[in-house]
DNA sequence: GTGTAAATGAGAAAGGTTTTCATTTATATT
DNA sequence: AATATAAATGAAAACCTTTCTCATTTACAC
């Protein structure tokens, strides 16, 4: 009944929106690009524009359904929000994404941007890396 | 003696290149996009086209005179090397950056990324927040 | 001074993302 | 159940930052 979560977040529940919805919570990659979805709805018979698709994803976004991750270099991957910060690691050879909560960072975070007056509104930790897979 | 840090760097000394560099290090704010140093080059009279301001930009990083921060949503941003790494706080209403060093977070990374079977290659770090003078 | 490889400028192209606008659809209302 | 209306969609164009192409210019070695 993924309906519910659409229209709790105000959302009309329409096709694309609740296939999007579908392939985010089948998909076996938890971090996928708007182009990602987009080739997932194509394999499963659905005609939907990329434009569609994109739209989705932000509003996705702003309704709190879906993070989205501003990788370097280039384009932006969505997960599925799950309610738990996390940070991640990402193998610069093969892009797989790896994730991790470390609550000394957070804390550290927190009395850096204390000490620096800042009013912390967010924050990003990426580590770039090669995983053991792409190390052999 | 600029011209000796481009020599170092095994770039032909050029009058781009010069400007550039001279750009970056009288300019008021540490943290200039490549649209930024166009801008400025223009304003000092200098007709330096867009495309190889990149270009410089890229060689200089490639070089180790500048390091690229790819902040969230959209643009680039550089700023001279010095030599320490650190990482930024931006804040959000005005852009400013700062920078800040922690050695805590930095083992921590080095933690994780072993932990996971990372063999890290770089991180990054940003907080982003409200600034104090942006706070009133 | 001259030759040669490298650097530059201008504009085109690229790549990811957003916008436009006419058409379709979901939902509230009758 | 039919209808009105605001919202959502598709397709293509537009956008924005960055890179590339290619003809011309320049720096440096000889």
């Amino acid at each position: 009944m993924e309906s519910q979560d659409l229209r709790k977040a105000g959302l009309k529940v329409t096709l694309p929106r609740l296939k999007v919805l579908e392939i985010l919570e089948s998909a076996q990659q938890r971090h996928m690009s708007a182009e990602d979805v987009y080739k997932a709805l194509l394999e499963m018979g659905e005609e939907i524009g990329l434009a569609t698709v994109y739209r989705v994803l932000t509003q996705f976004e702003g309704a709190g359904l879906v993070s989205r991750l501003s990788i370097e270099g280039g384009h932006a991957v969505f997960e599925l929000e799950d309610g738990t910060h996390h940070d991640h690691l990402l193998c610069v050879r093969c892009n797989q994404i790896e994730e991790f909560i470390d609550e000394v960072i957070e804390q550290r975070q927190r009395v850096i941007a204390a000490e620096k007056g800042f009013q912390m509104t967010d924050h990003s930790l990426y580590i770039y890396g090669i995983c053991r897979n792409c190390q052999s």
